[in-house]
DNA sequence: AAAACATACAACCGCATCACT
DNA sequence: AAGTGATGCGGTTGTATGTTT
């Protein structure tokens, strides 16, 4: 059977894929900013991106989910994740939970790049030492000694400085939430007025006077486009970020 | 300078599992 | 208990960028 997140593969061909715009994110993080994460499949349509639940889901909680650390790993990370994969194998959830900021697409990605990286010398190794495993080939060669010339670590871990840096703006942005240790936003509208399908996707923005979801956030989006100024974190997120800014600046008064 | 190759990472896909009715 | 929808996970692919030849 395929998953109700799967139907957009198979149906919606309208639907966009590819890499995500600066737009795009900003769409994403401002209605779930205002809306909370409440049906990823409903969500997207009213956010005014032409996604999948899924697609929005996976940009969500592998770039734009707050607290989420970009950049290189550090040492420290990077033997964690040695140990933990040792430990739990594939695991990459159960081995980012244990990671803060790091998702499991990230490490996973981490840790392929390393095997690539170290198969090939693995099997040259392999001639002295049978008995290597990818995994001792990867400690070692993130390990402690001085000369880790490893191959694998071609991203030279980061001081912590350094890959703390690019996560800064992000950061930012969701400095002041209330959410949980999932990033979800525990407080939004549905807080006061019951859930998007309790309120048939209506919310209320005046005293007697209720409004859609779509039209609430198009009429607030169209209020952030007007307005100007921008902050650059990433470069191909110039835009968005600081309009961003501007949204949670609304938001919040 | 340009082509070929390597690398890193974002995103997609399919399946498993969970939750609810 | 079975069916259905929603979410999560891991493997894989696509592509942008960097490096080498």
């Amino acid at each position: 059977m395929a998953s109700s997140l799967d139907y957009d593969a198979d149906k919606d061909v309208g639907l966009k894929k590819g890499a995500w715009s600066g737009e795009e994110d900003q769409k994403l993080i401002a209605y779930i900013k205002r809306y909370g994460i409440w049906n990823w499949n409903h969500m997207a349509k009213p956010a005014g991106l032409s996604r999948s639940g899924k697609s929005c889901r996976l940009r969500w909680m592998n770039y734009l989910r707050p607290n989420l650390k970009h950049g290189n790993f550090t040492k420290e990370e990077e033997e964690t994740i040695i140990r933990l994969h040792r430990k739990l194998g594939n695991r990459w959830a159960a081995i980012a939970a244990k990671l803060h900021g790091r998702t499991d697409n990230e490490i996973k990605n981490y840790w392929n790049a390393r095997l690539k990286k170290h198969s090939k010398s693995e099997e040259a190794a392999a001639a002295h030492s049978p008995k290597n495993s990818n995994i001792v080939a990867a400690q070692e060669a993130s390990g402690g000694s001085s000369s880790s010339n490893s191959t694998a670590a071609t991203t030279e871990p980061a001081s912590s400085e350094e890959y703390n840096d690019p996560a800064v703006p992000l950061a930012r942005l969701w400095s002041n939430d209330t959410e949980t240790s999932s990033g979800n936003t525990t407080e939004s509208v549905f807080d006061q007025v019951g859930s998007p399908q309790e309120q048939h996707l209506l919310i209320p923005v005046s005293e007697g006077t209720c409004m859609t979801m779509e039209e609430d956030f198009q009429e607030t989006m169209s209020m952030i486009i007007a307005a100007e100024g921008f902050y650059s974190p990433y470069p191909n997120l110039q835009e968005s970020l600081s309009r961003e800014y501007l949204i949670y600046d609304l938001w919040d008064n």
